[in-house]
RNA sequence: GCCCGAGUAGCUCAGGGGAUAGAGCAGCGGCCUUCUAAUCCGCUGGUCGGGGGUUCGAAUCCCUCCUCGGGCACCA
């Protein structure tokens, strides 16, 4: 029995009782939360709901606690209720009803954990959109891997979910660019304020080699095929260090296509017509002001040129007319000044900024003795990261911490294969189990038993440690759903800690394979065994469903 | 100055109205003739930054102060 399924029996008692009479509720809770108590000696499950309820049903807590009890003992794999300190009350299952899981979850495979809380919402995800002007570094990483995780995380409980990438591919930035280039192609030092870095040596090498005659042209018409070139290049390059990080893009979304559709002007336009656009000072502004932001901001610079948040707007427009219920940007600390504007951009635009657009403001990382990368500039690559520490120990570190934390990463940490590194502890656990299944294959325990239950007995799996294993187990699904409600991935990543530990806990006291006698004789497979395995492999099953979650591999030997 | 975020064990950090505040590391001490010891078991370790408030109950919510990090463009 799940706590999902321990809660809709709470619930269902509590209509009961209401009907009956015994409490005085005119509506029952939607949400009745059932926790693992953090002292055994509290039952297998807790809820606090007589004391939630006890206000609205006008009766004492220990007494509303008690009229629950009651019925709650008659059901079905319930073996003990308590109520204890104000009016918990804690609830003891059935090992049957708690072992049965084991087998729910080996048959549930890679969906188990999967939920439907957040079924019908169709959300666009904008994450990292790295200028196109050099290589994905550090300030990208974070991003990353925790944009990917969460939109796994939405995915799987029941979210339409589109990873979507900005280009800012539009502006001066990109002529300045383009002349970087044009300098190494000649040989020259790059201008001032241009790009560093070898990397814009390679791409002028790639422009050479697309228009051997290139260097004869004078600047001004070489300047674009300079710059559309290496863009294209640099961006393949992004998608590449981006795939071999394990993330992927649904939507890569050009600046300048939002100015050459002219969706651009046709949002100014929009935004006109909603009353919220103001010509002054030879500018035309958006009055964000009217929505919360701390200034109005330009749309149309006096020289007429748009600004940036001109883009942003059209962009903003585009995303939703193409239907997405929420926006979600995730961004860097250092552009949280953009928070308000952007909300009230959101407002302006017709949208309600409670629900149709979320901004998750990150803290920076950085990694302890890093290296500034010589090939890509004055900056810390994630190719180079990758190269150094690996995506599994990368993705899974940065996924462990919430993102409003700050982090410096320890690079000798990551890299140590002990216990100190939580993504070597759980992938070991992982690992070990597969280890554990062919290891009792290999002695003839097999899931699908002689008799027709498949040798699987539940109520066999009785042990402390088998108890503690079922439960963290049954909180996946409830924890997923979390997570992806809080868009706080890094709660998986510390499930995942427990759960491996809990895993180690009972695989040091629980044999699954038959043990061997001092004789050197095999014991007979038992039904133990059997069910056994079944926890084993369910084991496995949520170990690595989680680790996917935060896009991480599960290897099954290590 | 204004706006975000953080402050919890020696260190790195979880926990964000519920029961005795947790984990890993570090320190001390135990388990390998049987499925992976990259594991497990025990002990030690706390003014949850300070002060007020809200309530049956506060590390958690509110106010205030202190310290630290980040941000405050007709830049892209």
């Amino acid at each position: 029995m799940t706590p999902e399924e321990l809660s809709a029996i709470v619930k269902s008692v509590l209509a009961e009782a209401a009907a009956a009479g015994d409490v005085a509720l005119d509506t029952i809770p939607d949400e009745v939360r059932v926790e693992r108590p953090k002292s055994r000696a509290h039952g297998d499950w807790a809820t606090n709901i007589a004391l939630q309820l006890a206000k609205p049903a006008g009766m004492k807590p220990r007494e509303l606690a008690e009229v629950l009890a009651v019925r709650l003992n008659e059901q079905q794999g319930i073996s003990a209720v308590e109520i204890a300190g104000p009016g918990f009350i804690n609830i003891t299952l059935d090992a049957a009803s708690a072992g049965q899981l084991a087998r729910a979850i080996v048959e549930a495979a890679e969906t188990y954990g999967q939920n439907q809380t957040l079924a019908g919402s169709s959300i666009n995800l904008e994450f990292v959109s790295a200028n196109p002007t050099g290589p994905l570094h550090i300030g990208h990483t974070r991003w990353a891997a925790l944009g990917d995780a969460l939109s796994r995380l939405l995915r799987a409980s029941g979210a339409e979910v589109t990873n979507e990438y900005y280009i800012n591919d539009a502006g001066n930035q990109m002529n300045t660019f383009a002349e970087s280039v044009l300098a190494r192609l000649h040989g020259d030092e790059v201008p001032e304020g241009g790009y560093p870095g070898e990397y814009i040596s390679e791409l002028a090498q790639t422009v050479l080699e697309h228009h051997p005659d290139i260097k004869d042209q004078d600047r001004t018409h070489a300047l674009p095929i300079a710059r559309e070139i290496a863009y294209e290049e640099q961006m393949r390059r992004i998608r590449t260090t981006l795939e071999n990080f394990g993330v992927h893009f649904d939507v890569f979304t050009s600046e300048r296509t939002l100015h050459e559709s002219g969706k651009l002007d046709d949002a100014v336009a929009t935004l006109r017509e909603q009353g919220h656009v103001e010509d002054r000072d030879g500018a035309v502004w958006l009055r964000t002001t009217d929505s919360g932001d701390d200034k109005d901001r330009v749309l149309i610079k006096a020289d007429g040129e748009p600004t940036y948040f001109a883009a942003d707007a059209a962009y903003y427009l585009d995303k939703r007319q193409r239907g997405f219920t929420e926006k979600i940007y995730l961004l860097g600390a250092d552009h949280h000044g953009y928070v308000g504007r952007l909300k009230a951009l959101a407002a302006c635009a017709g949208d309600d900024t409670e629900h149709n657009i979320e901004i998750l403001i990150g803290q920076l990382m950085s990694v302890k003795g890093a290296k500034l990368s010589k090939r890509a500039g004055n900056i810390i690559a994630l190719d180079d990261l990758i190269e150094w520490l690996g995506t599994d120990a990368l993705r899974y570190t940065l996924g462990r911490y919430p993102a409003d934390s700050a982090i410096d990463v320890d690079p000798e940490l990551l890299r140590s294969k002990t216990n100190d590194n939580p993504v070597f502890y759980v992938q070991y656990a992982h690992a070990r189990a597969c280890n554990a299944a062919r290891n009792a294959h290999a002695q003839g325990v097999e899931r699908t038993g002689p008799d027709d239950g498949g040798g699987f007995d539940a109520g066999l799996l009785s042990h402390e440690r088998e108890e503690e294993l079922l439960a963290h187990l049954a909180k996946f699904p409830t924890l997923v759903a979390r997570a992806a409600q809080l868009r706080e991935p890094h709660r998986v990543a510390r499930y995942l800690e427990d759960l491996a530990a809990a895993y180690h806990a009972w695989y040091a006291k629980c044999r699954i394979a038959p043990s061997v006698t001092e004789s050197g004789e095999r014991q007979p497979v038992t039904d133990l065994n059997r069910s056994r395995l079944w926890l084993n492999d369910a084991t496995v099953q949520v170990l690595r469903n989680g680790l996917d979650l935060l896009g991480v591999s599960a290897p099954e030997r290590m």
